[in-house]
DNA sequence: GCAAGGATATCG
DNA sequence: GATATCCTTGCA
């Protein structure tokens, strides 16, 4: 997961002072923030400052425990709805055997990967993940045996400049396959 | 290395 | 309204 917390901070959607897009960011903890990247990928991300304090978290990579199959078949739904699938068959079929031959550790290893992998779409901004009655929701977790949280730089945000660009503000389990962009830490 | 893909923020 | 940009991905 990466952070983004503050206005200030010139990677966050909140850089640009509240819009329609981020208005939720504003608002109260433990709500979902999903947008729309490249015009084709759904993002996660949770809230996490109190009201009036724009910050939240993206959900970069899931390690999925359960629900493989589940994961495969969304995801199947959601990237054939694509363009370029719907235009041409045949890459229909690359898709599908691309997903047979994707193990569990990959089927949700990228931020684009995790909402395809859990059929999210931005219409889902504002859920409440802290409900266990919501649809989507974060219940508490733990490391397993030998895991640690580890940091790096945030990932695709090099347009935020410094030093907004070297703030450790990624965490990442160490050696996680499941993790998208670097997982061997400094 | 780069195209796909559509919403968004900013400028005119 | 036009345009540059984007918290990405998979294939050349």
């Amino acid at each position: 997961m990466e952070a983004y917390i503050g206005e200030a901070d010139q990677a966050s959607h909140a850089r640009f002072g509240p819009t329609a897009r981020n208005a939720v960011m504003y608002g109260e903890p433990g709500r979902a923030y999903l947008y729309l990247v490249y015009g084709m990928h759904t993002c996660l991300n949770v809230v996490t400052e109190p009201v009036g304090r724009p910050a939240a978290v993206l959900v970069r990579a899931v390690h999925l425990d359960a629900g493989v199959d589940a994961a495969r078949a969304l995801r199947r739904r959601q990237e054939s709805r694509l363009k370029r699938f719907r235009r041409d068959p045949a890459l229909a079929g690359a898709l599908e055997a691309r997903l047979a031959a994707t193990p569990r550790e990959r089927l949700a290893s990228g931020p684009g990967l995790v909402g395809a992998a859990f059929g999210l779409d931005p219409a889902l901004t504002g859920l409440d993940l802290c409900d266990p009655r919501s649809r989507l929701r974060l219940e508490a977790g733990a490391l397993g045996p030998g895991e640690r949280i580890g940091t790096t730089a945030r990932i695709g945000i090099d347009y935020a400049g410094h030093p907004w660009v070297d703030r450790p503000w990624r965490f990442v389990i160490a050696g996680d396959p499941a993790a998208s962009g670097p997982r061997r830490l400094a």
